[in-house]
RNA sequence: GCGCCUUUAGCUCAGUUGGUUAGAGCAACUCAUUUACACUGAGAAGGUCGGGGGUUCGAAUCCCUCAAGGCGCACCA
């Protein structure tokens, strides 16, 4: 026996050490294990592409326990004798990690983005973006991450942008992407426009104004956006203000003197909300544009960039911020008499994700996807929507899911997700940012209107200038099932990987990507990007609170590997998780499994100590009764373990073992063994050896999908010349 | 406003399609022992499964309703 054993384990020791060989060994990648003969060349494929973490940083529990269900299932598979390819890469983030870096430069320099320009900018975010993405993989790897790193990816790297630059071009021609002027969520702070769903809503107590306007009283909580309002709206059903006719003008006295005001009737007005009457600012609000859209209204911007009120507001207002704009034209209006009365209010702002800016709707000229608008598919594997077949991209969406072509567990979740896609609007694409992918869209410097767009920039002399633009970090990372594959070559990884098997990930992310991901994946390829939706729930502290910053509570899973070993990092972060639900860590937990790495050692020493000079015979066959029965046992629990990882119940199957090696193998039948060496006769005492030797191997088996290093650590140690890592699984 | 989730032992949570006496970890309690392992073992204690109603031979599980907590979406001018 190895002296080792001797010895409590020690994961510090082990881990690296492990992971190297591993790693050395090559088969993490798939081709590898045909190769080498692990693997069947005929195998099905097993397939996870793995979300990649932004390189803003590092890594968090949340990025731990996404790796942990992975590597999990990964393992399993690869035990199995599937082709199993662990795809690993990350992502550019575009916004987050612009400003991240803006924020460490304005700090450290006092220096903003244009103070850089454009190019030296982009050098510093790239030169952060590889520090951080070195420090990401070598936590991956801490984590006993199985992925192929040869195969590793990067949402901005050339293959990729070669894939965006393909899509944009596609989208663009079938008519699917265009330009306009259409109101969007500016974020002054950020300076660029962002997604729908890239909004957080910030609750706030403000005040509601009710002011006089002409005939009618119209509330606001925004006076700052009243300025050209010479529209007022009211129901075409409310009685009150049956004598109005729609279209009918009228002369009120408003903040800089009289105005025309015309009147318009639609019945999206709520008659019970204030008055019944509003006015609008179809430049900045949603609503209001839509309005303005129906009935054809003028609209005219008030307020800038920047969040400063423009020159249409009059002189005593242009050029105010808005918050100090405010007071002002509410004093200007009071000593008009314009002023009825003024409430508390409770409502929620607008904020950005990223920067915390509070959005500003505005009209701009900016790139949207639409997702209404129908298109041919010519090629379709979804179910629902034949070949050749009119559909959009939102029906895609829908039908891939409600079809049951891809599955989401939790279930539930399903709900949650056609619920998002029937209030989805047309997807703003274009940013306001330089780290990305620059639109593949150029002009022509003289005629602004002549576009050109393609994968590269054109060659035929003309003065062309590329869009300012860049796109969302989100088209990028719609493409990864296939940019990741080789796309838009046709590759054999596309053809033996393509669909994937499971997208593992949080429910947190289930709109940014997941539902994007079967957006683009069903336009590009007629195809779904995988048939499982796995979502995680959020990783919290132990009392229950979000991880962040702000809060000082992070822990950082290298902390965890180094003090207890990853593999009670990673038991601890899936045992008694069930899918979907939120969960909490705390090193008191992991310490419990840290507990049972040791357990596993001790039992491996108890085992050799009391097998010495006998080997595995797997045709013995003079069992003892009493280990006929525990052979059972243990071929139920190998069934049982296998079918709940089949059904992704992973926190089941860990308990199930962790119970069976814990509570049976070592309190029992250890115990039970050691009276049996004493008294037994010998052919229960050699069948006992046998069968300690062979459950040990079984135990380490259906272990090592959650404890990686510590089963193969032993295994090695137990006159092993294979890696456990490649063992066939248990049946 | 629309929708989703959660409520099970002191704490943290499992409990797949309804089926014996509802489980685990941690904590606390009693005891044992230098043992394969103190990163230990044995034992005991702890629950009207949020409340109420219903379906059923049978409900933590299905249905209705109420309550508390959390979350998502939309948004009110």
């Amino acid at each position: 026996m190895n002296e080792k054993f001797l010895k409590p384990y020690n994961p510090q020791d082990t881990e690296q050490k492990i992971y190297k060989l591993w790693e050395e060994s090559g088969f993490f990648n798939p081709d590898i294990c045909v190769e080498k003969g692990i693997t069947k060349a005929d195998a099905p494929a097993f397939t996870i592409v793995m979300p990649p973490p932004n390189v803003t940083g590092q890594l968090h529990m949340g990025h731990a326990m996404m790796l942990t269900v992975q590597d999990i299932m990964i393992r399993y598979k690869r035990m199995l004798g599937f082709k199993t390819l662990w795809l690993p890469g990350t992502d550019h983030a575009a916004i987050a990690t612009q400003s991240k870096v803006e924020k460490d430069i304005l700090k450290t320099e006092g220096k903003n983005r244009n103070d850089l320009g454009r190019e030296e900018m982009l050098r510093r975010i790239n030169e952060f973006a590889k520090e951080s993405h070195d420090t990401i993989a070598s936590q991956i790897r801490a984590m006993g991450a199985s992925c192929d790193w040869s195969r590793e990816a990067f949402t901005l790297d050339e293959k990729r942008s070669l894939s965006v630059n393909t899509v944009f071009k596609k989208m663009y021609e079938d008519g699917l992407i265009y330009r306009g002027h259409r109101i969007v969520n500016w974020d002054p702070k950020g300076q660029t426009t962002i997604a729908d769903d890239e909004i957080v809503y910030v609750e706030e107590k403000t005040k509601f104004y009710y002011f006089k306007y002409g005939p009618f009283t119209i509330g606001t909580s925004r006076p700052e956006t009243k300025f050209g309002d010479k529209y007022v709206v009211m129901h075409p059903n409310d009685a009150r203000y049956s004598a109005y006719k729609h279209g009918q003008k009228l002369t009120v006295e408003w903040i800089n003197g009289p105005i025309e005001a015309t009147i318009i009737k639609d019945d999206c007005i709520d008659m019970a909300f204030g008055t019944g009457v509003m006015t609008i600012t179809p430049w900045h609000s949603t609503v209001d544009f839509e309005i303005a859209e129906r009935h054809k209204l003028d609209r005219e911007q008030i307020i800038d960039k920047y969040g400063k009120l423009l020159p249409i507001a009059g002189e005593a207002f242009a050029g105010l911020k808005i918050k100090d704009a405010r007071d002002k034209i509410v004093a200007t209006l009071e000593a008009k008499g314009l002023v009825e009365k003024i409430e508390d209010y409770t409502h929620n702002i607008a904020t950005a994700e990223r920067t915390g800016g509070t959005i500003e709707p505005q009209i701009m000229n900016q790139w949207f996807i639409a997702v209404n608008k129908e298109f041919t598919l010519p090629y379709s594997n979804i179910s629902g929507i034949p070949s050749g077949s009119k559909t959009t991209l939102k029906e895609l969406m829908r039908k891939t899911v409600a079809e049951k072509q891809i599955k989401i567990i939790p279930e539930y979740f399903d709900k949650t997700y056609f619920h998002w896609i029937d209030n989805l609007r047309d997807w703003c694409i274009s940013r306001q940012i330089w780290y990305g992918h620059r639109i593949p869209v150029w002009y022509k410097k003289e005629q602004f209107a002549d576009k050109y767009v393609d994968i590269k920039a054109p060659t035929d002399g003309n003065n062309w200038v590329q869009d300012e633009d860049t796109l969302d970090t989100w088209f990028s990372s719609g493409l990864w099932t296939f940019s990741t594959l080789g796309w838009p070559e046709e590759t054999p990884d596309l053809k033996t990987f393509h669909p994937t098997d499971v997208l593992e990930t949080g429910y947190d992310i289930l709109f940014f990507w997941v539902a994007r991901m079967i957006l683009m994946t069903g336009y590009v390829l007629g195809e779904i990007p995988f048939k499982t939706v796995y979502l995680n729930g959020i990783v919290r502290d132990a009392k229950g609170q979000k991880f962040s910053k702000s809060l000082g509570n992070g822990i950082d899973p290298l902390d965890v590997a180094r003090e207890f070993g990853a593999d009670a990092g990673r038991m601890a972060l899936i045992y008694s998780t069930a899918p979907g639900t939120d969960s909490k860590i705390s090193n008191d937990k992991i310490k419990g499994y840290k507990h049972f790495a040791n357990k596993l050692w001790n039992i491996t020493r108890f085992v050799l100590t009391n097998t010495e000079g006998v080997t595995i015979d797997t045709s013995f066959s003079p069992w003892s009764e009493k280990d006929k029965t525990l052979i059972e046992e243990r071929d139920a629990l190998v069934k049982e373990v296998t079918k709940e990882f089949d059904e992704h119940m992973l926190h089941i199957s860990a308990e199930k073992i962790y119970q069976y090696v814990w509570t049976r193998f070592a309190d029992v039948i250890l115990e039970e063994s050691k009276k049996i060496f004493a008294e037994g006769n010998e052919n229960d005492i050699i069948s006992r050896k046998q069968f300690l030797l062979q459950t040990l191997e079984s135990n380490l088996k259906l272990m090592h999908p959650f404890m990686p290093f510590v089963t193969e650590e032993i295994w090695q140690n137990i006159g092993k010349t294979n890696l456990l890592m490649t063992e066939k699984w248990p049946s």
